[in-house]
DNA sequence: GATAATCGTGAGAGCGCTCCCATGAATTTG
DNA sequence: CAAATTCATGGGAGCGCTCTCACGATTATC
């Protein structure tokens, strides 16, 4: 089954059929009906490679996730991603192919994934800084979207939160919420994210009037262990509030204060970020900023094709808003009255 | 930079380029060390779409999630998942497609997966009961596994673990502990996984002269709130143990016993099904039976390659092995001396 | 040592599409 | 009303590869 037996069909030649399926607006209505009809009779579906090799463009996408976070996996996050991103390629009628890049094979699959043609784009995500594989997409000149602001390269397209903002805000809530020393438990300090919310943090004491102390943060690394063990090294100085960098760890801090004999919010005030599902299921629900993980896909995906279609088009930064989204754990219904 | 240039700059033809990418054993060694170093110093990567279109396949495996289940992609389950498949592609030098089946798309995409050539087969996960896409599967007469065993089409490839004898085994770990009243909290009854692990809690109660009591059980739909609602309505019938047919609803249900003044495993014992990395991190940790999702996952994607090199291969069932990790919430240290 | 099998290689067709150009009919223009 | 423009359509080349067949050279067979 191909155009040219869709063309014998409906008695036109193979071009017309091409065109009546690529919606070219040269064809008269009645053929144009005719030929659909067909196709839709015979459930035609025209063959992707021909198309591709013809036209030199795939409409598939690449998602690339690194190994390193492929740990991360865990957390619903790249789930919700995905989604966000399938959502997009439907409604562009794209596709998306998923690598997770596996050290030994990155070599070999950098090269399929650049060069074989396979895909019109990259969506990289969650990219450790000074990623190989950055520098080889531009040398490439493939177009690609990153995921996660890059502090390295300003003219790469990206999708991002503003992790700046929305750490100076939740980390302002505890303030407000008359917290003095509110501990920071950070995110792996080797990445922007991470970087970016401790700096948040710091702002936020700064505006505040509270005094920066070294003691009251520790470095994590966006795991449940990580978490755990940073609030364990916080304790012995008393923070009475911590701003986490992420649900996950804040859900193993949550364990250390409690098997200290803590209470939280009363003894220690805790907000998170993220606020993935299993936030408000906590007990005490956790106090988080969530992030639009979901339309971050979206955007990313939408940026990309963007970028595919129209090469002439400036790369840009996007970053999506955030939302603080207020329980019990930051301890905002004890002290309501104080910070009103 | 296609194999005209790499013939032309190692001095053969076309068509010995092209048999040594391919590993052609009708090629000298001189010959091929040649033409490799040339591939090498220009970086050259066959174009997949020619390449597709000439020999009809594209070594990409399509991997298809039914919509139904993608809300239950909060669970790490799917992530591990394709872990496991992405490692098997990289060895067998394929790539992965994934596609969200999404309702509205459902059609155009079955038809663009079926019959565009895109991809060489099939992986279908967690299919619901008498999904139309398995019709339309073999209808097409492409090459497909399953993951999760289909109990109405028996000449179907899949991959599964064997839940009736998981869920006997976790069943009779309680009983040998000496509970009396075990409850069930169940999967969707309108799959097969659902069923399974039913019949394997019933058959157990039966292997171990208790009654069953259609009280004790109680449908949950895998969600954490599933879990948590069913639990609430078994409490009232005082169970003293209860078997979950997975690691969320579990948690859920650890919740409803607590705040119902109950303490696990002392008022009631508790074992799951998947071990989720979570499991262990429970308050008490949680006895489940696990999965080996990640090798489910390899196995599936080795199977389908399989089936579509070699396309007079039979479609098998495998089923793999799990095994009960013992920890704290069945009260196994609490009644060992018993057990004995 | 003549015949047959094997080996390494090249030439050419063709996979199914897109895209450019040609063509003739219908329409507009001065 | 002749010339120019627009429109719907068809023809053909070509995208970069694989695969079959042909061909000369080497090796095996009796």
């Amino acid at each position: 089954m191909n155009l040219e037996t869709i063309a014998r069909l409906s008695g036109v030649s193979r071009s017309t059929v091409s065109r009546v399926i690529n919606n070219s607006p040269r064809v008269s209505e009645d053929t144009r009906r005719k030929v659909l009809d067909i196709i839709q009779q015979t459930n035609f579906q025209p063959n992707i490679a021909a198309r591709s090799l013809a036209s030199g463009c795939t409409r598939i996408l690449g998602l690339v996730i690194p190994t390193a976070v492929s740990n991360l996996f865990v957390d619903p996050y790249f789930p919700l991603l995905i989604q966000g991103i399938t959502a997009a390629c439907n409604a562009r009628d794209y596709s998306m192919m998923l690598w997770l890049a596996d050290a030994e094979y990155e070599r070999r699959m950098m090269r399929q994934i650049l060069y074989s043609g396979l895909i019109d784009g990259v969506l990289l995500a969650s990219m450790p800084e000074n990623d190989p594989m950055l520098e080889a997409l531009r040398e490439a000149r493939r177009p690609f979207v990153v995921q996660g602001r890059d502090p390295h390269h300003s003219d790469v397209a990206y999708v991002d939160v503003d992790n700046l903002e929305s750490s100076r805000q939740a980390t302002l809530h505890l303030a407000r919420l008359r917290h003095r020393r509110i501990a920071h438990i950070t995110g792996p300090l080797n990445t922007a994210v991470g970087k970016d919310r401790r700096r948040g943090y710091e702002q936020a004491l700064q505006l505040s009037g509270l005094s920066y102390s070294p003691a009251l943060v520790a470095e994590g690394d966006f795991s449940y262990e990580g978490g755990y063990q940073a609030m364990l090294r916080l304790l012995p100085h008393n923070p009475d509030a911590v701003f986490v960098a992420s649900d996950t760890m804040a859900r193993g801090a949550m364990r250390a204060v409690i098997e200290n004999g803590l209470t939280i919010p009363e003894d220690i005030a805790m907000v998170g970020f993220d606020d993935m599902p299993f936030a408000a299921q906590m007990e005490p629900p956790l106090t988080t900023v969530r992030q639009p993980v979901l339309r971050m896909g979206s955007v990313a995906a939408e940026t990309l094709i963007e970028l595919i279609e129209n090469p002439n088009a400036k790369p840009l930064g996007i970053r999506l808003p955030t939302e603080l989204v207020i329980r019990a754990s930051c301890g905002f219904s004890l002290r309501a009255g104080a910070a009103a």
